[in-house]
RNA sequence: UGCCUCAUGGUGUAACGGUAGCACAGCAGACUCUGAAUCUGCUUGUUAAGGUUCGAAUCCUUAUGAGGCAACCA
């Protein structure tokens, strides 16, 4: 990763995770190696929550110096697939990280999870359970009032091992029996309240096969595979800090069975914190609300371009550096924020800003006639692909009698500070000459359908020999060699900054009609060349990438990414 | 009405007992062959009340507000 796309900090501006590892590194708690990891649950697709999630996962193993793992936290087949998993792994490559040889899955560690469990069992600190799911569900009490024991709780071990052992073999249908451990039924903490830790679900697992009809539950699995990877910090979202004294008590029976990770002579004890999750304004995070725009198809699938989903950010033109930058800039804390999309679509601009070449394109076109050019010429304007960066080189740009320009570039009866094409004003029509309007041709209903004017031969290039200056400078593009193109204007996906917010209304309601609009534009003939997944800059207008899906050679199809940050519109508003 | 966590400008974060800073957003201006970018300047903040201290955003107490926990989900 580039030192550029770091932000600048003091050395005693760390966030608490940063300092807690910081801290076991200096205690040398870690063996020599801190080793974190990123452990989706392959059930879905990744979105730029997630990416957050990731930055930190694989941010802190970078930062000093150790490894991050990527592990399917695979445990429950019914929901999970090779195909989430392997776009999971593509998305975390496409944003800019690497596992080495540390990919794991749950699945791999089923007969070691077994083995411990059979291990609690004979130590008396699991048991197996009898009660239907409703009747758990009373035992265990609400989170006021503490919970009562079940009828099977000081069942003998080697009765308890006979029925595990017989759980597994299939014997029992799904729901019938379980395995919990031995804790505490009288906690405040629910989780503690003898937690299921192994279930019956006859269902073939996407990786392991029909091996197992007993699969464990997370709060069991999870720190098992922390554990057996040697992680030393284990870093998830809030809602799993009423987990953690759980985490722990795992932790401490592998600890007992001698079960922990010994690097370079030290035990490695994983130890979990929790962060807040990313909560971005204009568009809703859960999985399950993605799911359902998705199926009730008010997007155009998980890679629709208005989606927070990684694969949607990609398809819109989002590049891994903006995204990793916005990571880098949000912050880490335990405070439940709501970040501003505006930092987001600020990080996109200040990356494709240096990188993205510039073209020109008309969105909204009228057309202009300069009066004093000849008809049937063609000459070429040298412009440059990028102002900001020479080394992108210049091109060609055809240019002609008849030109399209936007729309509102031109006001009949300007406006206080209008500064493009009026009558009688001098504008430089970008790379090539000054222009000045004379008068416009209407149709019957008063819409202007020509604009005509001069130019001046003497400003060729873009300037004229007396040195004077023009205030305006507009895009445009030669009528006899425009190139059609289909554009999709993506707005908001919401029109509140909190969908979510509103407890009486379905988020649904909240769902920006015009978030995609559809308009053919007319761009110079160099845009036909944009590759699929390339972003330019259409001058003036903003950023667009060739869409992966659906643009093909000579038939254009362009997906704006962000707009360019507008001053006259503002202006205009006052 | 149990347990856990959190609270700094509009937004997000920093300051770890010693001058409340940075970024985004907003506003104003300079510059400009993109009304972009760049540059300058500005507005706005420690939830409240007590306490400890020479000194509190920071430590303690209480209150208030927000979030999490009652899947054989993760």
């Amino acid at each position: 990763m580039s030192d550029e796309h770091k932000t600048v900090e003091s050395d005693t501006s760390r966030h608490f995770l940063k300092q807690w590892i910081a801290e076991d590194v200096a205690a040398g708690k870690t063996g020599g190696q801190v080793v974190t990891r990123f452990p989706p649950e392959p059930n879905g697709y990744i979105h730029i929550g997630h990416a957050k999630a990731i930055c930190i996962d694989f941010g802190m193993a970078q930062e000093f110096g150790g490894q991050c793992n990527l592990r399917m936290d695979d445990t429950n087949p019914s929901k999970e697939s090779d195909e989430y998993a392997e776009s999971i792994k593509q998305d975390i490559r496409w944003l800019g990280f690497d596992w080495g040889d540390g990919f794991y899955s749950a699945a791999n560690l089923f007969d070691k999870m077994y083995e411990i469990a059979e291990n609690l069992i004979g130590r008396g600190q699991a048991y197996v359970c009898d009660l239907t799911q409703e009747q758990w569900k009373e035992y265990r009490g609400i989170p006021t009032a503490p919970g009562k024991e079940s009828p099977t709780r000081d069942r003998a071990p080697a009765e308890n091992l006979a029925l595990f052992r017989r759980m597994k073999a299939g014997e029992f249908a799904d729901g019938t029996l379980c395995l919990r451990a031995k804790i505490d039924m009288s906690s405040p903490n629910i989780h503690f309240r003898d937690p299921v830790i192994y279930r019956i679900m006859h269902v073939p697992h996407y990786h392991a096969g029909d091996t197992w009809c007993i699969y464990p539950m997370y709060d069991f699995a999870h720190p098992i595979e922390d554990a057996y990877e040697g992680v030393t910090h284990s870093m998830c979202t809030l809602e799993f800090e009423v987990h953690r004294p759980l985490y722990d008590w795992v932790i401490d029976r592998m600890d007992e069975m001698g079960l922990l990770v010994v690097r370079n002579g030290v035990k490695i004890r994983p130890q979990q914190r929790e962060f807040a999750r990313l909560n971005l304004s204009y568009t809703v995070m859960s999985k399950r609300k993605l799911l359902q725009l998705v199926q009730e198809k008010r997007v155009d699938g998980w890679d629709d371009p208005r989606m927070p989903t990684v694969c949607g950010l990609r398809r819109r033109g989002y590049t891994p550096e903006a995204i990793r930058d916005f990571c880098e800039r949000i912050g880490v804390s335990k405070y439940e924020s709501q970040t501003d999309v505006a930092l987001l679509e600020y990080c996109l601009r200040d990356d494709l800003n240096k990188r993205a070449l510039r073209r020109m394109a008309v969105l909204d076109p009228v057309k202009v006639v300069i009066d004093n050019y000849p008809e049937g010429r063609t000459e070429y304007a040298e412009a440059q692909n990028n102002p900001d960066d020479p080394a992108a080189g210049t091109r060609q740009v055809p240019f002609g009698r008849e030109l399209l320009i936007e729309r509102e570039d031109f006001m009949e009866v300007p406006a206080k500070k209008f500064f493009r094409v009026t009558p009688g004003q001098e504008v430089r029509l970008r790379a090539a000459c000054f222009f000045t309007c004379t008068h416009v041709v209407k149709d019957a209903a008063g819409a202007v359908t020509e604009i005509h004017g001069t130019y001046d031969p003497d400003s060729k290039g873009g300037n004229a020999s007396d040195g004077r200056k023009v205030k305006g400078t507009i895009h445009w593009v030669s009528a006899a060699h425009a190139v059609p193109l289909t554009v999709r204007l993506y707005d908001r996906l919401f029109t509140v900054s909190d969908p979510m917010g509103d407890e009486t209304r379905d988020f649904l309601t909240f769902l920006n009609p015009e978030s995609l609009k559809t308009v053919t534009a007319f761009a110079e003939p160099a845009v036909a060349e944009a590759l699929p997944g390339q972003t330019v800059q259409f001058e003036r207008v903003g950023y667009f990438c060739a869409d992966t899906r659906e643009s093909v050679p000579g038939k254009p199809v362009f997906n704006r990414t962000v707009t360019l940050k507008d001053s006259w519109t503002k202006e205009t508003k006052k």
